[in-house]
DNA sequence: CACCTTCTCAAGCGGTTTCTTGAATATGAT
DNA sequence: ATCATATTCAAGAAACCGCTTGAGAAGGTG
């Protein structure tokens, strides 16, 4: 193999890695990795899920799915697009560390998303194995149902982010002291914040749990299914 | 807020992370960043590693440097450029070991790149750490002699790659049951197959260890600094 | 079979990226 | 000061990407 061959052989290389970055380099891309990471879902739900038009999601699943990121499976009509493996999202979780810690402007970008949160007490997944290990307390899942359903903390309980005035009846029976932990997708994610600030007009404190159920998962922790 | 505006927050917002995935999105820049990992070089002795001409090189590191992935200093005349945090180098690695783990099609450039390695014998770090606590065995660095100083494993002898001679002298002093382990920069470096070639060729069987330095470091593995 | 739903594809416009060339800038040496 | 070295910048050509529109394919239903 001579020099120009090899290095043509190692920029194609190189190419191939930049090809899975290249998956991952669309706004719009990384949103629907964030939303697949919390199941499988249709073209369709995951349209209505980034705000997009049907052909562009398409369009642009189509392109994870060239690269590897997203798998498919049929039923019926519908077309179901998961993520590739388990890989894929702790490389997308490493990228979205990596941006949160490296960029002052993310920073800027989250907040005028995401609102001032600094009101929100916040629970890492470790203080909450700690809590759970010395008493019971109220796990709320924050999502909308079939994200619970492909997959939640266990004992969690479902309150689907248009739902919140179920929390009115479970609230209800709960002690005063017993303490209530919402969570929802991730640190990126409303819904939580949204189902604290409505247990706060209750007269209710809740904390938030800053990771979601991908970050849960990976970290080893268990994960139950279906209900 | 509107809808329409959360919209266009939460857009900014996966548009920021994207910008990060974006500065690994091409095979030259991801080929900088592998370099960069071993160590901080200026422009010049990078745009030679990579095999492109200065100007291009310079480009492709300012991108890297506005998307927040690399840092520089002054020293003189020179500019050195280096990883800007660790984080960046688990972020490349996990991206990689994906690549790696989920394209078929990457197993084969790396084949085209690196040749048959089906006759080497690997050694992974676990394995390396045990047989260390047993006993001594030869652990040789096969990489330019300035990534070398900027760190290598506890011990290691330099040999670069363009003074494996050096390897002559080496194991001449050595007892036919001294165990060598060669490593380079990383599983897509052909350095350390070069030298275990080498050594084979002069009688002398040599381990090659899977990983590279930045690998080890992430890891938590111990790191010599000089010399 | 006709018809509906769900998804994909093709074409095309406008914008961005990559690489090259040649000039400009910044620092250090004489 | 003048020159050499190291790096960056500016401009332009070719290729590529993202989004839209409208048509097409694949599967299910009456």
């Amino acid at each position: 193999m001579t020099t120009r061959e090899k290095r043509a052989a190692k920029d194609a290389l190189f190419e191939g890695f930049a090809t899975i970055a290249a998956g991952l380099a669309s706004g719009r891309r990384a949103e629907i990795v964030e939303v697949l990471a919390q199941g499988e879902r249709t073209v369709e739900e995951t349209a209505e899920a980034i705000g997009q038009t049907l052909a562009n999601t398409s369009h642009h699943l189509r392109t994870l799915a060239r690269v590897g990121l997203v798998a498919t499976r049929r039923d019926g009509t519908h077309i179901y697009y998961r993520v590739a493996s388990e890989q894929v999202v702790e490389t997308w979780l490493a990228l979205r560390r990596l941006a949160a810690d490296q960029l002052d402007h993310i920073e800027d970008l989250a907040r005028a998303y995401l609102g001032d949160r600094d009101d929100l007490e916040v629970i890492s997944r470790h203080e909450l194995e700690t809590k759970l290990r010395e008493r019971d307390l109220v796990l709320i899942d924050v999502r909308p149902a079939a994200e619970y359903v492909s997959g939640h903390l266990p004992g969690a309980i479902s309150v689907p982010p248009d739902r919140l005035e179920l929390l009115d009846d479970l609230v209800s029976n709960l002690l005063p002291e017993d303490e209530i932990v919402a969570y929802c997708r991730g640190p990126y994610c409303v819904y939580a914040d949204d189902a604290i600030r409505y247990l706060a007009g209750m007269g209710r404190r809740a904390l938030r749990l800053v990771e979601g159920v991908p970050e849960w998962r990976l970290d080893g922790g268990p994960v139950e299914k279906g209900r």
